[in-house]
DNA sequence: GCCAACGTTGGC
DNA sequence: GCCAACGTTGGC
C-alpha cells in the first residue's frame, strides 16, 4: 500500500509551517469537524500532507509527514474528535497559491477547492504530482 | 468587513 | 426526526 496524500490547513498566525520546522513535530489537534476527523482517522504513519496557510498567504508552503496515527484529541471533552502528529519534511521551493490551484484545470476537482472550509482533505496522487511540479 | 458555505444545535 | 436559527471558517 502506497502512502496516501493529504492537505492540512492552518492559519499561520496560529501555527505556521515555520513553527512546525522549529518544533520538529507537533500534535495536530483542535479539528472540530466530522469530515475532517474522518480523514485524520484514515491517516497512516508515513503519509504526507501539503501544509496550507489559510487567511494569511493562502498558499501551500510545505510538506509534512504523519508520524502518529489518530488518537483522541486531548482537548476534546466529548471524545468525538481526534488528533495526529506531524513532522516537517521540507518547505516548497515555490509556494503554490490558491489562485494557482484554481487556475490549474487538473486541480479543479480538489476537495479543498470544492469545499473550502474543510481543514483536512484528501489529495489524489495526480493532484499531488501536479502541485509538486508547480512548486518547482 | 462582508458574505457564502456548511456544520451544529435546539425547539417542536 | 425535521428544520430553522445560529456560529464558524475562510475567501474576497
Amino acid at each position: 500500500m502506497t502512502a496516501a496524500h493529504w492537505l492540512v490547513k492552518s492559519e499561520p498566525n496560529a501555527y505556521s509551517f515555520a513553527d512546525l520546522q522549529r518544533d520538529g513535530s507537533t500534535v495536530w489537534d483542535g479539528v472540530r469537524n466530522n469530515a475532517a476527523a474522518l480523514h485524520l482517522k484514515a491517516m497512516k504513519v508515513g503519509d504526507e500532507a501539503l501544509f496550507y496557510h489559510s487567511q494569511e498567504g493562502k498558499e501551500i508552503v510545505g510538506i509534512a509527514r504523519i508520524t502518529r496515527t489518530a488518537f483522541p484529541d486531548p482537548g476534546d471533552p466529548s471524545g468525538r474528535f481526534v488528533a495526529v502528529e506531524l513532522a516537517p519534511v521540507k518547505s516548497l521551493p515555490k509556494p503554490v497559491t490558491l489562485a494557482d490551484m484554481k487556475a490549474a484545470p487538473a486541480l479543479s476537482g480538489m476537495a479543498m477547492i470544492r469545499q473550502s472550509r474543510l481543514s483536512v482533505s484528501p489529495v489524489t496522487k495526480a493532484e499531488w504530482d501536479v502541485i509538486l511540479t508547480m512548486a518547482g
